[in-house]
DNA sequence: AGCTGTGAAACATTTCACAGCT
DNA sequence: AGCTGTGAAATGTTTCACAGCT
């Protein structure tokens, strides 16, 4: 209702990045236009949720008609503020870190690795997605001068929290963890856990279940 | 209240998941017992809402006294399935696939990998997480011959989909998905997607919105 | 006293149904 | 007719508060 800033719900951020990177595609095959249900169909969602996730950036498409591509991806690209460059570091370039670094999806939207950092000596001056992996000791007076405050941990879990002590030192506020343990860190600061074996066992455990639905109340007897 | 089977919540497994890594490492470090307080403390999420959690498997603990450390472990790990191995495909082994692969977590959760397949020919024949790529011609084989009923993958977004068929043909039935693209899959195939981007863009978003909570309703006046 | 297990309340999210514009 | 925008209902999730056991 309100267009500028009524808040807009976590759930509905992780879709509009969605959203944005299907848009992207259309505008790059050069659709002109798409209705909500085609595009809830490419993004996997229903298209009312979709209808409902865009009113919260205020009036975007045309009743009758539909959405405009260029407009609505630039529309959701400010909501999410993809225009400006953020810098970011990540520490940790094992294949994961590695695999993150050589994204190119992030340049594009916004993220830029000012910084890859590792302690291991046979992966400095590596190259990484056009960048030079540096030492960690050099971690803090490079977020200090690029002011970065986005940091990814991408490391071995057993030193992911000393990264992170690191890391909020420097002046880092929002944190990404792959590494799976929980990490602690100041108030103020934004710690987002992702655990990737953790998506593979909901995934297992749903599937189990499909198998097994109701295996009767008393166990095997 | 129904110990046996009242469906438990998706979130609630996520979090089983994360609980079971917790106490697997308590249970490693010689600790016992363990109250809800501090796995919560742990885990990162709270007290009561871990209770909860644990309310859908029946009766955990003791009142008054707290968790025993291998009990519960044991318990969070038969619902969710870990006992028993799995049979998993990967495909794609590129620096992403190629840390899933390597990641010891997934063995000790239940996870086998059967079959690492690529289509680069340079990839094929090198041994990742102690397992041989191979050609993704094999794939339909290997699936039906291990009777995989997983599959993940790890490649570029372009050939996603044509994986995604691949293996529904072949039999697999739940697919965890890290390319960014949505897959269609047919009725009765589960497909979870995870997308490394869209973590950060959520992020990002909300490091922004903490610099400017609310700046004024007329825009840069 | 201490800590678990759980109904009930508060909150968030998803889905529905339809008014309203083209 | 077609499709968006949105209140309201339905559903799911988190938090609270406290009864109940040790």
């Amino acid at each position: 209702m309100n267009p500028s800033r009524p808040r807009i719900p976590e759930a509905t951020v992780a879709r509009l990045a969605v959203y944005l990177r299907v848009l992207t595609g259309l505008a790059d095959g050069g659709r002109a236009g798409v209705s909500s249900g085609e595009l809830a169909g490419a993004a996997g969602v229903n298209p009312a949720g979709l209808r409902k996730d865009l009113s919260h950036l205020g009036p975007c498409g045309v009743r009758g008609v539909g959405y405009d591509v260029l407009g609505l991806r630039d529309r959701i690209a400010r909501v999410l503020g993809v225009e400006r460059s953020r810098p970011c570091v990540l520490v940790g370039l094992g294949n994961l870190g590695s695999a993150l670094a050589d994204y190119a999806g992030f340049g594009s939207r916004g993220f830029e690795f000012v910084g890859l950092f590792d302690s291991a000596p046979e992966r400095i001056g590596q190259v990484i997605g056009g960048r030079p992996v540096r030492p960690v000791t050099e971690l803090d007076r490079v977020v200090a001068e690029t002011r970065a405050t986005i940091g990814v941990i991408a490391t071995p879990a057993e030193v992911a929290q000393s990264v992170c002590d690191r890391l909020t030192a420097a002046g880092v506020r929002s944190i990404l963890n792959f590494a799976p343990v929980t990490l602690t860190a100041p108030a103020g600061v934004d710690v987002r856990q992702v655990d990737l074996s953790v998506e593979l066992q909901v995934l297992a455990f749903l599937d189990t279940q499909r198998d097994a639905p109701v295996p009767a109340l008393g166990g095997m007897a």
